[in-house]
DNA sequence: TTGCTCCTCACGTCACGTGAGGTGGC
DNA sequence: TTGCTCCTCACGTCACGTGAGGTGGC
């Protein structure tokens, strides 16, 4: 069986791909050391030690503390084993869950950022668009509050009490086109651009329009648009959608963020 | 509009779920500091700045280390935060992938596990198996290195080049019975279990036998296994897989190893 | 002797966390 | 005055990485 057929430091590292740092480290604290000592004072490893050290590397690439990983493989037993590896199996799921989150987040706001590049931002037009999932949030009040920003937070708030992902890129819904003339910076709700929304914008022709500058800054738009609907005999029959293409992320001056504002047409 | 309404660090950081420290120390280097100082010092936040420390925090979540944030903050524009988006995509799909695997891992350890503190250790019997799927290696060569490890180490470096994870449990394999009793620590290949692998050990009547000791310490067992088949008049006509149920992962003492036996019975 | 690997400190790093000691407004 | 939040150092921490300076076998 010759078990006693070692590997230098550096073979051992180069074999388990962990560095020779690592290694170290480890036999300092105490996690995992070598199984002899030449004369020399080199470490010597035994290859039995790659199945230890594959299996420091499950854990610590399930992100468990090197200590906590000491302790347990100084009283291992299977049954506690089992247990760590049933919680671990628990914390896997949440992270592949959030990371799918944060994927849909990256895919969500590279579609707005696409969609913003190329848009033609002086024209206003009407296009057929595909529903667009979102994540309404609750009537906006500003008569009480008056205040732009308590809304905007207690938005945020509701949505964060109810474990919403406030990562998602954020609109403005306005009921219809004259509550929009009128406040054009006040939404009636603010929604999340949310794939796993539960509400919609519809399939269907809207009416399309851009403009450029700070946020709730919609300089004449609202009445060029309502212009070009008399001009071509449209009909604006729904809610107004508002939504930054391109913004604080993308942006570094605030005049240049890009409001994409569409309105259903008949 | 009332931009002017601003939140203390501490109702910001509650906000937020970014904590205070957090807060000061991208203050201190220059990544996201508050729109305004009061009088006092005090750091004043505005909450349209939720948008960008979300953002700081979708890539941060993404381990982007945070001096790059901070460049690419720094000069962001439409086409290069698209890029970034685009690359970080791929990483978490990278991630996903990769926490997916320990997963797996995990669960067919616990698989081994759970059926290893179960076993009753000096029985032996006839099982009705499932079928096990296993990534099998290539053919060891005892007679020219005659080293044990030798092969070990060429099967795992074999399978590390054909980018096999080599996380999972492994096994022994021999060609069947005889060539077991003659050599039982000299496994004809070694073999993963792994819920992926293209090999299979086949569903179906397996005479299983278990027994405690190091790593190709199989004691009696062979032999044992021989007397009941001859007793029971059961042929042995397949090959012999050796699995770890217990080992160096759960348990201290590697007297205590529990190694189990399976051949399929005609 | 040269080149190679190994050793042990010691110090650096990254992204914060944790007090210590002090301030300022109600 | 008390209680509260805020401030600025300074130092700690976690899991290593990176030299510096020295050893030992072919």
């Amino acid at each position: 069986m010759h078990e006693n057929q070692v590997l230098s430091i550096s073979q051992f590292a180069a074999f388990t791909g962990v560095s020779r740092s690592t290694l170290i480290y480890y036999d300092e604290i105490g996690l995992f050391s070598p199984v002899s000592r030449g004369d020399n004072n080199y470490r010597y490893y035994s290859p039995k030690q790659i199945i230890t050290i594959n299996f420091i590397n499950v854990l610590r690439d399930l992100s468990v503390p090197v200590k906590e990983i000491r302790e347990l493989v100084r009283n291992r037993t299977p049954e506690n084993i089992n247990d760590l590896m049933m919680r671990q199996d628990q914390e896997l799921k949440k992270k592949i869950r959030w990371l799918r989150e944060s994927q849909k987040v990256i895919r969500t706001v590279r579609n707005l950022l696409n969609v913003g590049i190329v848009a033609d931002e002086d024209a206003i037009s009407v296009d057929e668009l595909d529903e667009l999932p979102i994540m309404m949030g609750r009537q906006n009040d500003f008569e009480e509050s008056s205040f732009f920003y308590e809304e905007f937070i207690a938005f945020c708030r509701q949505a964060k009490i109810r474990g919403r992902n406030l990562n998602y890129p954020i609109g403005g819904y306005f009921d219809n086109m004259d509550v929009f003339l009128q406040l054009p910076s006040l939404p009636t709700r603010f929604f999340f651009v949310n794939p796993d929304g539960e509400d919609l914008r519809p399939a269907g022709r809207y009416l399309t329009g851009y403009t450029r500058g700070y946020y709730g800054r919609t300089n004449d738009l609202p009445a060029r648009m309502v212009a070009y609907a008399k001009e071509h005999s449209l009909v604006l029959d729904g809610p107004v959608y508002n939504i930054y293409l391109l913004d604080e992320i993308s942006v570094s001056d605030p005049d240049l963020y890009l409001l994409q504002v569409t309105v259903h047409v008949s």
